[in-house]
DNA sequence: TTAATCTCTATTGATTTAGTAGGGTTACAC
DNA sequence: GTGTAACCCTACTAAATCAATAGAGATTAA
């Protein structure tokens, strides 16, 4: 399971991509629309802003913006910042590579050989779908391809 | 990830697959060779039985054994007893369904729609892949799919 | 200059994780 | 038929994580 923390992050993000271009939106517009605590939004959105997916304005006037556009923001990436590894196993992940403490001979575990083609399942989705996927409408897909 | 707990499970189910058929495996056996601490492993076997996957055999000279075959026990069901749900979102869980709190238009929610093909994708691998394939020699893969 | 806005750190209560502890029950071996 | 080696079951606990809340500080537009 995903936690509450990175739905929040990815619902946050969808508001702001579909904001016009240059405005920023204040915190509490996003979120009063996506039903989030308003103190949590704002350290997720600090978050995201240290890990250079989105920029702020200070002051009067001030909010959020996307720093890339939104086709450049993967699920992956937020989820990698909201919630660490995506990998189902610490000895798996390619950002935060741990050992398995109970495992030494990592080429020949048994279990690691599955959840390996779990990540690679995992990642190929998330790495493959932005932001803008998640707020076209639905059907875009389908026009994309036949496009 | 997965926890340590499930990790547990699956390592203890190979030791069980490769036992001689019908002989017992004791706690301490598996425990000592899969470098699991006795009592946790004892809770999760206990749990196994409880779910249908293996038998235990009490008194002197008891053990647990498998109790379907090693080739129809699959990751998955495995990973559903111990850690619950495989989906990323409760709104995808297919044992476990609930709606998630802070969405109203589950058709239409952005996020659920790209989780819905990572858990797809998840749960191909999870439940095709069964404690026979572990146990399997490497590059049995290969040679299944040469003959 | 003031009020609106983001910034940052600390704290908290609930839950989950990874075990430990300690009896109780069963059945083989003698 | 008794001892003891095995599984059975429930409860407890320390540490970590999750989902916030709290509150003071910094910045900037009007």
């Amino acid at each position: 399971m995903i936690t509450q923390k990175a739905k929040y992050a990815l619902r946050a993000l969808t508001v702001l991509a579909e904001a016009d271009d240059g405005e920023p939106v204040m915190i509490s517009d996003i979120a009063a629309q996506q039903k989030i605590p308003k103190k949590f939004l704002e350290q997720i959105l600090l978050d995201l802003k240290h890990q250079g997916i989105v920029v702020s304005r200070r002051g009067k006037q001030g909010g959020y913006l996307l720093l890339k556009p939104a086709d450049m923001i993967t699920f992956g990436e937020v989820l990698r910042i909201i919630d660490g590894p995506i990998a189902p196993l610490p000895c798996l992940s390619i950002t935060a590579y741990r050992k398995c403490d109970d495992c030494d001979d990592e080429q020949n575990c048994e279990i690691r050989h599955v959840f390996a083609k779990v990540a690679d399942a995992t990642r190929k989705v998330l790495f493959s779908t932005t932001i803008a996927d998640a707020v076209a409408p639905r059907g875009a897909e389908v026009t994309r391809m036949l496009a």
